[in-house]
DNA sequence: CGGTTCCTATTA
DNA sequence: AATAGGAACCGG
């Protein structure tokens, strides 16, 4: 006798509930309803989209039937299915939630009701399914013989059919796009019967109308040549292999990645690339594309919905053997693994702060251990955790020490800038403009704070103006004549007394992009000055608009905060100037000296890429502070050893796992009440279970109030991830809060605030 | 007082 | 997360 197929199924729900839920098959359904396809189902009052798990117990006393199978095929396969629910229990977030997010946005049903105007004039309740895949298809015209008595149409009929007489088929977009609107012709076309019309499913291609010419494999210097052998052999024993790959700037990582990756595909096995930012996607995705044939498939937050769910099906069905995208790409679709590469791994970015809080960068490891995948880790300036991984055997070290072609690192000079706030440029940095710009050399200045000044006080009162919901001093921007608070997009006029006692005395304090901008005007009128930071380059290609200024010359002068310190080339740079290196040094997470070392590192970088070795001129008021010392000294091991020795003495990662409970809500008093009643239930189960968790908190964040919001944290360090999962996961278990207080559990947190 | 807004329980 | 039903709030 076959085995019946299951006739009760457990189904994951993407709904905010730690549990998974079970369904009847009805019998006309049972064969379809397979692990990994999706089915409608009827939850509470609505009607909603699951994720069939597999069979269920039968236990449960009354189950309800599932509506509808949605899918012919399983969207995921039981090895994503395995590492997706790794996920959950990792992050502590619910399965059906992390399955959503793992599939592209837009494909499920549910039902939303709606209120309707009735005839009668009262109103109605009404339900309806919303959502759903969007397959878009385009009728492809083929030419037949001519039937009895049917003659060639004249003028542009006649062209068309001639057209297509010359080739197998052709798609509509490229009839319109040769003849022009031609529908009546086409219509005319196929009643007479000299042409057929089929729909056909197509993508939606974001690099469509691109033409890629095609390059060739770089040669390799000695260092990229003994990184790429280590690769090599790693992918040929098909077993997880996890490296560093430590390149300075300029030294030529993408080439490896390129040759690892065309290493893998000639094993007929496939590739996954993250990238931090949309930005970089582009002129990445175009040189995968000059140097491969085959299927690459892109996956970022700027795709519509439509693209995105056709670049997931090309890539689900096996068609595209490259995979590049942002952090949410970790999830693509992609069968027979064999490596995954993690561009400029320290970026911040490959954290998802909303919903599953998961990191990429983690999960690339995870992945590609289960996958038995070749996982590299590529960076100018790791993580501090990825140095210790190294230096306890847990990573393997792939360095790329030199620039290509020789090139010398940049000559950084340090200026010291302690007791003179007042000025902008010293005199080092102001002869460095000046000369630079009397040799036509481009100028980069960098400073990782934007509007014109961070604060507004009064000389008689001490009056300082916040923001009302989240307790920030409000930056003045100049052009906008307003005060603005970073954080929400809260804004004032700018007052010309202060608001507290209408003294005219007031002062703004601390300076931003713009203020530099003004100064340069003033210091140099006859130079031409850009910035780019998120206030210029808000509208659609203001980006690449600043960008493409700067490459064709055009700009002498280029101010920006740190999104001028990422991965862009500016081949005619000749001098960087750091026109405060501390600005990140003081923000209260142990992460910024980190965070400020890789920073100006990263900006000393964008000197002398060309073909001069560059001059770098750093100002700043701490100027010996490790961080700063060794960032300017190009010491980067000697950057990573004092770090090492400071996370080790003050007890954070890598020696010290954290997760964060952030509690919120527009109750103050409610939020209070419950990080009290968790932190009270996390040392009970503290003591039951004898952890050892130290727990830190509850605490106000620095910024009490966000959004308007109400928040309070509970920080955990625990010396194991395994201490802070079992006591974490028993708190979820048992805690009750209120409804008005929403928990957010952020297991290895990045920011600590 | 009717009408909103806030809060809470529920989901197989 | 989304929903519905009920409590709380509210102006003049």
């Amino acid at each position: 006798m076959p085995a019946s197929p299951p006739t009760i199924i457990e189904v994951a729900i993407p709904v905010r509930i730690d549990q998974t839920f079970t369904y009847r098959v009805p019998e006309r359904l049972a064969v379809q309803a397979s692990a990994g396809k999706r089915v409608l189902v009827p939850f509470g009052r609505r009607k909603v989209t699951g994720y069939v798990l597999g069979p269920g117990d039968a236990a449960a006393a009354e189950l309800k039937e599932i509506i509808e199978v949605l899918d012919a095929e399983p969207l995921i396969t039981p090895a994503e299915l395995a590492f997706l629910r790794w996920v959950a229990a990792y992050y502590l977030f619910p399965l059906g939630e992390v399955l959503k997010t793992a599939l592209p946005a837009g494909i499920n049903l549910t039902s939303r009701k709606r209120q309707v105007a009735a005839a009668d004039g009262s109103s109605v309740t009404e339900e309806v399914l919303a959502g759903g895949k969007r397959v878009k298809t385009e009728l492809f015209y083929r030419s037949l013989s001519a039937p009895a008595g049917v003659t060639q149409p004249r003028g542009r009929g006649g062209e068309i059919l001639t057209f297509l007489g010359g080739m197998e088929e052709a798609p509509a977009h490229l009839i319109r796009q040769r003849f022009g609107p031609c529908a009546p012709q086409l219509k005319r076309l196929r009643e007479l019967g000299l042409v057929t019309a089929a729909a056909r499913e197509v993508y939606r291609d974001p690099f469509r109308e691109e033409v890629f010419e095609h390059d060739t494999p770089h040669i390799l210097n000695d260092d990229q040549a003994a990184a790429l052998a280590r690769l090599v052999a790693a992918g040929d024993t098909a077993a997880f292999a996890p490296f560093l790959l430590h390149g300075v700037t300029g030294s030529g990582k993408t080439e490896v990645y390129l040759q690892a990756i065309a290493h893998v595909l000639s094993r007929g096995k496939t590739a996954l690339v993250l990238v931090p930012e949309i930005a970089l996607t582009p002129q990445l995705v175009r040189r995968f594309k000059r140097r491969f044939r085959c299927g690459i498939a892109v996956l970022h937050s700027g795709l519509s919905d439509g693209e995105r769910f056709d670049e997931w099906r090309r890539i689900r069905r096996g068609e595209a053997e490259i995979v590049i995208g942002a952090r949410s790409a970790i999830f693509a679709p992609l069968e027979r693994l064999g490596i995954i590469v993690v561009d400029e791994e320290h970026e911040g970015s490959y954290k998802q702060s909303e919903g599953v809080r998961y990191h990429a960068r983690d999960l690339a490891l995870v992945r590609g251990k289960m996958d038995k995948a070749v996982v590299l880790l590529g960076s100018a300036t790791p993580l501090v955790t990825s140095f210790h991984a190294v230096r306890e055997g847990r990573l393997g070290y792939l360095e790329l020490p030199r620039r290509v072609r020789d090139l010398p690192m940049p000559a950084v000079e340090l200026v010291d800038a302690r007791g003179k706030r007042g000025e902008t440029f010293l005199p080092p940095l102001a002869a460095a403009l000046a000369e630079n710009l009397a040799v036509g050399g481009q100028s980069l200045l960098f400073l990782n704070r934007r509007g014109f000044a961070t604060y507004l006080v009064c000389q008689e009162c001490g009056f300082v103006l916040r923001c009302p919901n989240c307790a920030v001093t409000l930056t003045y921007h100049r052009r906008r004549e307003r005060h603005f608070c970073h954080y929400c997009d809260y804004s004032i006029p700018a007052p010309s007394v202060c608001p507290g006692c209408e003294s005219p005395s007031i002062g703004l304090l601390g300076r931003g992009t713009e203020r530099v901008e003004e100064e340069v005007w003033e210091l140099l009128p006859e130079a031409r000055v850009s910035r780019m930071d998120r206030d210029t380059t808000s509208g659609k290609g203001g980006h690449a608009r600043i960008l493409r200024g700067v490459a064709e010359g055009r700009i002498d002068i280029l101010i920006g905060t740190q999104m001028i310190a990422k991965g862009h080339d500016f081949p005619g740079v000749t001098l960087v100037g750091v026109v405060s290196a501390d600005a990140t040094l003081n923000i209260p997470d142990f992460r910024s000296a980190e965070r400020t070392f890789q920073l100006i590192t990263q900006v000393l970088g964008r000197a002398g890429r060309g073909d001069a070795a560059g001059r770098v001129i750093v100002q700043s008021l701490a100027p010996d502070h490790y961080a700063i010392r060794h960032a300017v000294s190009h010491d980067v091991a000697g950057f990573y050893a004092e770090e090492l020795a400071f996370r080790r003495e003050t007890g954070y990662p890598p020696f010290a796992f954290l997760a964060a409970l952030h509690l919120s809500g527009t109750n103050g008093a409610v939020v209070e009440q419950g990080a009290e009643q968790a932190a009270r239930l996390l040392q009970q189960l503290k003591g039951r279970l004898r952890s050892r968790v130290e727990i830190l908190g509850p605490v106000t964040s620095p910024l009490g109030k966000l959004r308007g919001r109400f928040r309070w944290q509970i920080l955990l360090k625990a010396p194991a991830r395994s201490d802070l999962h079992r006591l974490v996961s028993a708190f979820r278990g048992a805690i009750d809060l209120p409804a008005q207080v929403r928990l957010v559990i952020d297991i290895d947190p990045v920011e600590m605030m």
